[in-house]
DNA sequence: TTGATATATGAGTTATTATTCATATAAATG
DNA sequence: CATTTATATGAATAATAACTCATATATCAA
């Protein structure tokens, strides 16, 4: 059973959002913790703990310049994994969360852009 | 970000040590839930709790035989993509348990620290 | 009908994980 | 040196999720 708990650990370090949200980010480059938490708009600690977890699974690595540090896949057949369970979930509607529709995908959320809720 | 809650719960839902057993005991075929009670040495309840978190995120589906009731997978692709991902993480040496090693230990670190234990 | 078998369910408890807050480290800059 | 900028960390709390136990439902067989 040992491989299924190594299995399983993978997939739920993938398998939260802020970490998918900065994953998905990650498949189209490299990213200091900066940049992850001025796109993504979350605490600094937050950004750096969900790193922190993907680092210790493997899944990124860091590479330090200056003060910053840049951050990205070990490998690209991760980002092949991320999106195409992405696209199977779409596809076949698994885990379809009731309340909310996928299609308006569009988050183009600036550094502290507040959304008035109407 | 709906769109990676989705995703997140998917992929949760698939993580966990005990749906991955049963998950991979459905990629071979069909089996009913007093079978994979019997493989996998759990308790029925245990099994049947697990069973509906992966029905209701459409990632197995059931069929009524007599008492019985069968469970397999929803789609020939979300064998690929345990498969592939277990794979990937062996390859990879993702989320390594510390307390047992995969495969062989033949993987020779380049200064990675090797810790049997933390 | 009764009893046996097969599976499901809900409540309660425990375990795990995410998040925040405060603070620490470390590199650059004046 | 002290200060600013960038990132990391630990403790505490909040939110989820797993597991067990008791029990419910449903089908079959006598």
């Amino acid at each position: 059973m040992a491989l299924e708990e190594g299995h399983a650990r993978f997939l739920r370090c993938i398998g939260e959002p802020t970490r998918l949200q900065i994953l998905k980010l990650l498949v189209e480059g490299e990213r200091c913790v900066g940049e992850l938490v001025g796109v993504l708009n979350k605490e600094q600690s937050l950004i750096s703990h969900h790193l922190r977890a993907l680092k210790e699974c493997n899944i990124v690595k860091e590479r330090q310049e200056a003060q910053k540090v840049y951050y990205k896949l070990t490998d690209a057949r991760l980002a092949k994994l991320i999106l195409d369970s992405e696209a199977l979930m779409l596809e076949l509607s698994l885990c379809k969360c009731q309340e909310v529709n996928y299609g308006e995908g569009n988050q183009r959320s600036g550094e502290g852009e507040i959304r008035p809720n109407s």
